[in-house]
DNA sequence: TTAGGGTTAG
C-alpha cells in the first residue's frame, strides 16, 4: 500500500467519496470510479464539478467527489466499483487517506474492460483524443490543425471538442479555442481552464474573467486549478475585488490549506494588486511555502517601490532555509537597484556567477544591468550589457533609461540608434525614455521625430507614462501650446500629465494658463498634490515672480484645499524675503502649523541680512540657534548683518557666541 | 488545465 498523509477540512461524514482516475482513492465506505459515474450524473443533472473537492496540491492527488447521502442514494449499484479499504482516521482534525494499489488495478481492468467493449468508432474517437492531448502538450499546433481537419472529415467534432479546445488553448491560438467552445458547449472543466489558463498566460485578464464567468454560468464549478488560473488573471488586470471574491470561495472551500500552488497564485495576486498588507497576510497563514510563495511576496514589495521590505523578506527566507533561484535574484537585483544597495547586489551578482546562472538568462542579465545602471555604476552596466548572449528590447530599454536617469543623454539616443540598427524596435517603455532624454537636453527636433513614430505605431495613449513623457517633453522644450494640444487629444490622463503641462506654464511665467489648468484638472477630478505646488513655487523662485508665488500659495492651500509642507513654506519665504516683503515672510511662519524649522528661520535670516533687518533678523537668528546651538551659519550671518548695519558691539558678541556655542 | 523574474512619467 501506496500510503500519504493529506490534509483536508473535517472530512463531511454524510458524503462518500469517488476516485478519479489514475488513482484509486478510498476516503469514505464508498468508492467510484469517477469515469463510470460521470454520464449518470450528467443525466441526473447533478453537477460533478460543483460537488468536487481537492484534497492535495500534489500533483498526482486523486479529486475526490462528495455527494450528499441523497445525492448518492441516486446512483445504481451498477456502477459501484469497489468498496472502501478503510474509514479515514482523524488526527488532530485532520484526516489521513491512502491510495492503494488494488485502486490503480482497478482502473487497468476498468480501461481495459472498456477497450474490449469499445466499437470501431469510440476507439477512432479514443485515438484523436490521445493524439490531440499529445500536441498539447508539446505544443505542436501543426500537427494539431491536421488533425483538426480529419476529425472534421470523420464527422467527430463534438466528441473530440473538448480535446481540440485544450490542445488550441496550450498552443495560444486562443481565438479557435474560443471559437469551438462557443460552438460546442462543453462539460469538461479541464477545456474551460485550459482556454482561461490561456487568457491568464497572455496578461488577458479580462478575457479570461469572462470565460471564468461562462464557465460559471454553465453550471460547471472550478476546481482549484482554475482558481490558480483566474487569480492570475486578476493579479494582471488589478482586479483585487474579484480576486478578494475568489480568495472567500478559495477558503470556504477549504483549499488552501493544503494547495501551497493556490496559496501563491493567491499572494501574487494580492501582491500584483499592490495589496501588500493582505498579501503578507495570506502568507503568513499558509501551512506550507516554498521559494516560488517567496518571490511572489518579494516580487510584490519591489513593483510597488518598496525595496526594503523586499530585502527582508529575502533574508527571512534564507533563514528559513530556503535559498533563491534565477527569478528570486532577478527581483531582489531590482530592489538593489531602486534603493541604490549596490555593496548588495555585487554580492547577489557574484553568487549568480558562482551558481553559473547567467549563461542563458537573459531576464537576469537585464536585472543586473539595471542594478548597476540604477546604481549609477554605467560602465558595469554597460560591461554586463555587453556580456549577455543576446538582447531584447527590455535589456536595451535598461540599458538607455540608466544613461537618460544619469544625464547621458547623447549617449542614450546613440544606444537607441544602435539598438534599431541591431533590428529591435523600441517599445513604450523606450519612448518614453527617449523622450526624457529629449526634454533633459531640449532635443525638440528628436523629440517631435519620436513624437511621429509613436503616433504612426498607435501607440499615443497605450500608457499614461508614455504621454505623460511627451507633454512633459513638449513643456520642457518650451513649447508648451504643443504640451497642452498633446494633453488634451489624450483620453485618459492623470495628475503627472498635468503636473507636467501646470510646470511648463509655470516655468514660462504663463501664471493665467496654469491656474486656468489647475481649475481644469478639478473638473476632471483631480486635486494637485504637493508635487505641483512645488513646482509652481519653484518656478516663481527661478524667475523672482514674488506675487505669482505669493498667489499661487494663497490659492493652493485655501481654494485647492493642498496642505503644504515644509518645503513649500520654506520656498515661500526665501522668495517673499528675497523680494524684500519681509513682513509677509513673517506673516507666513506666524500662520505655519509647525514653526520650529531651522530652515525656515535660516530662510528668513538670509533674506534680513540682504536687506539689512537687524530687528527681525534678531528673532530669527534667535530661533535658528535655539534649535541648533551649534548652526555656524546662523551665527556668521548675523554678525554680518550687525556689521553692516555698523553694530560693531553687536557683531562682536555674536561672533563670540558663536565660537564658546561650537567648542 | 495551476503558482514567482528584468525596462517607463510630473
Amino acid at each position: 500500500m501506496n500510503e500519504r498523509t493529506w490534509m483536508a477540512k473535517p472530512y463531511p461524514s454524510e458524503c462518500i467519496g469517488l476516485a478519479d482516475e489514475g488513482h484509486h482513492l478510498s476516503c469514505g465506505k464508498v468508492s467510484y470510479h469517477r469515469r463510470c459515474l460521470e454520464p449518470f450524473l450528467h443525466e441526473k443533472r447533478i453537477n460533478i464539478n460543483r460537488l468536487s473537492g481537492k484534497l492535495s496540491g500534489y500533483k498526482d492527488a486523486s479529486k475526490p467527489i462528495f455527494l450528499s447521502k441523497e445525492e448518492a442514494a441516486k446512483i445504481p449499484a451498477s456502477t459501484l466499483k469497489t468498496n472502501a479499504i478503510k474509514e479515514p482516521a482523524s488526527v488532530n482534525g485532520l484526516f489521513k487517506f491512502s491510495t492503494t494499489d488494488q485502486g490503480s488495478q482497478l482502473n487497468q481492468s476498468v480501461r481495459k474492460a472498456d477497450k474490449s467493449h469499445a466499437s470501431g468508432k469510440s476507439s477512432r474517437i479514443s485515438s484523436y483524443v490521445a493524439v490531440l492531448r499529445n500536441c498539447a502538450k508539446h505544443r505542436d499546433l501543426h500537427k494539431g490543425r491536421l488533425l483538426h481537419e480529419d476529425i472534421m472529415k470523420a464527422g467527430f467534432l463534438e466528441e473530440c471538442s473538448d480535446a481540440l479546445v485544450t490542445m488550441y488553448a496550450k498552443c495560444g491560438l486562443l481565438t479557435k479555442a474560443k471559437e469551438i467552445l462557443n460552438t460546442y458547449p462543453s462539460r469538461d472543466v479541464l477545456s474551460w481552464t485550459a482556454l482561461i489558463s490561456g487568457y491568464a498566460q497572455k496578461g488577458l485578464g479580462k478575457d479570461a474573467l469572462d470565460y471564468f464567468e461562462k464557465m460559471q454560468g454553465a453550471g460547471l464549478s472550478p476546481d482549484a486549478v482554475t482558481f490558480a488560473c483566474i487569480l492570475k488573471a486578476c493579479g494582471s488586470i488589478g482586479a483585487a475585488d474579484k480576486g478578494e471574491r475568489i480568495h472567500d470561495e478559495i477558503a470556504y472551500q477549504g483549499l488552501l490549506e493544503s494547495d501551497v500552488v493556490l496559496g501563491t497564485a493567491l499572494v501574487d495576486m494580492y501582491a500584483k494588486c499592490g495589496a501588500l498588507g493582505k498579501a503578507q497576510q495570506v502568507f503568513q497563514k499558509l501551512f506550507s511555502r516554498n521559494v516560488i510563495t517567496w518571490s511572489a511576496l518579494i516580487t510584490g514589495y519591489c513593483q510597488h517601490g518598496e525595496g526594503a521590505k523586499a530585502f527582508e523578506c529575502y533574508e527571512q527566507m534564507q533563514c528559513e532555509n530556503l535559498f533563491p533561484d534565477a527569478k528570486t535574484y532577478a527581483c531582489i537585483l531590482k530592489a538593489c537597484g531602486d534603493i541604490r544597495e549596490l555593496d548588495k547586489g555585487e554580492k547577489i551578482h557574484d553568487e549568480i556567477l558562482r551558481q553559473g546562472l547567467l549563461d542563458n538568462d537573459i531576464v537576469l542579465g537585464t536585472a543586473l544591468v539595471y542594478m548597476y545602471a540604477q546604481c549609477g555604476v554605467l560602465i558595469k552596466a554597460q560591461e554586463t550589457f555587453n556580456r549577455l548572449p543576446y538582447r531584447d528590447v527590455t535589456s536595451w530599454s535598461a540599458l538607455i533609461e540608466g544613461y537618460t536617469q544619469h544625464g547621458q543623454c547623447e549617449k542614450a539616443m546613440e544606444y537607441f540608434e544602435q539598438m534599431r540598427a541591431e533590428g529591435i524596435s523600441p517599445n513604450v517603455v523606450t519612448f518614453t525614455s527617449m523622450l526624457k532624454a529629449c526634454a533633459a537636453v531640449g532635443a525638440i527636433a528628436k523629440g517631435e521625430k519620436i513624437h511621429d513614430e509613436i503616433s504612426k505605431e498607435g501607440l499615443l495613449g497605450s500608457s499614461i507614462l508614455l504621454d505623460t513623457a511627451l507633454v512633459d517633453m513638449y513643456a520642457k522644450c518650451g513649447v508648451v501650446s504643443r504640451a497642452h494640444k498633446v494633453l488634451n487629444g489624450l483620453y485618459s490622463r492623470d495628475i503627472s500629465t498635468w503636473a507636467a503641462l501646470i510646470a511648463g506654464y509655470a516655468q514660462q511665467g504663463h501664471c493665467e494658463q496654469a491656474i486656468i489648468c489647475l481649475e481644469q484638472m478639478q473638473e476632471e477630478g483631480l486635486s494637485p498634490d504637493h508635487t505641483i505646488f512645488s513646482s509652481l513655487l519653484n518656478a516663481c523662485s527661478h524667475l523672482g515672480r514674488v506675487d505669482e508665488g505669493h498667489m499661487y500659495f494663497a490659492l493652493l492651500t485655501k481654494r485647492f484645499g493642498v496642505k503644504p509642507d515644509l518645503e513649500h513654506y520654506t520656498c515661500i519665504v526665501d522668495l517673499l524675503g528675497r523680494a524684500g516683503h519681509i513682513d509677509k515672510a513673517v506673516r507666513v511662519i506666524q500662520e505655519m502649523p509647525y514653526s520650529n524649522n531651522i530652515e525656515v528661520w535660516s530662510a528668513l535670516l538670509a533674506a534680513c541680512r540682504q536687506w539689512g533687518n537687524t530687528y527681525i533678523g534678531k528673532w530669527a537668528f534667535e530661533h535658528a540657534v535655539q534649535l541648533d546651538k551649534k548652526n555656524t551659519a546662523a551665527y556668521v550671518i548675523m554678525a554680518d548683518l550687525y556689521a553692516s548695519a555698523a553694530m560693531r558691539e553687536d557683531a562682536k558678541g555674536i561672533q563670540v557666541l558663536g565660537v564658546e556655542n561650537e567648542a
